[in-house]
DNA sequence: TTATTATATAGATAATTTTCTATTTGTCAA
DNA sequence: TTGACAAATAGAAAATTATCTATATAATAA
């Protein structure tokens, strides 16, 4: 497996250590949403959505897919496999 | 799987976001450590260790085993097991 | 072009986290 | 019991993060 830095092995799970973002990776569970979706249903201005769906792209875990004035976003495959590879390395599994 | 609140979720993967804990965790993968010794590793205080290892408790995914006056920790396969098999799920892997 | 809508950015504030120093607690050995 | 050492706790400061309001940018539609 490649090797990351234990800072952006950080960076990756920062993406799942907020509870507003838990929240929006289960609204995605269910496939791609389009950010103005995801603002109806999480209790947060847009800007700070916005902040949120930054942290998660950063991670690598979702990617966002630019359609006209709309970003539709979605789980990442490679993102959370690459994560959960780094989970398993770390603890031995 | 057992269903947990966003909040425990995210306090799970706290324990991964912050760069010396994921060095701590480098350290654990050759097995038991006493503290002081992860002491020597990373360059912060006996408190700051001691909150670090807190986290890394609270999350599960390390567990302490107290020895006289020293604690050892490991990493706990069950605990590891849960932070994976939570990934899995919040992901679709 | 102008108006409208989606998203991002700037800048500020509030909340949380990391870190420290000082002290306390717990355990063992003289 | 006293001294030494490991770890935890209290409390404060520094750093980071989450959040907001206001504004800017980008894209579409009239």
């Amino acid at each position: 497996m490649m090797k990351l830095t234990d800072k952006k092995i950080a960076e990756i799970f920062k993406a799942l250590c907020d509870e507003n973002r838990i929240k929006i990776l289960h609204l995605l569970q269910t496939g791609e949403k389009c950010a103005c979706h995801l603002n109806d249903e999480i209790n947060v201005t847009q800007p700070t959505m916005s902040h949120h769906m930054k942290v998660l792209c950063d991670s690598g875990i979702v990617v966002g897919r630019k359609e006209g004035k709309w970003i539709h976003y979605s789980i990442s495959p490679d993102g959370a496999k690459l994560a959960a590879d780094v989970l398993k390395e770390l603890t031995n599994i």
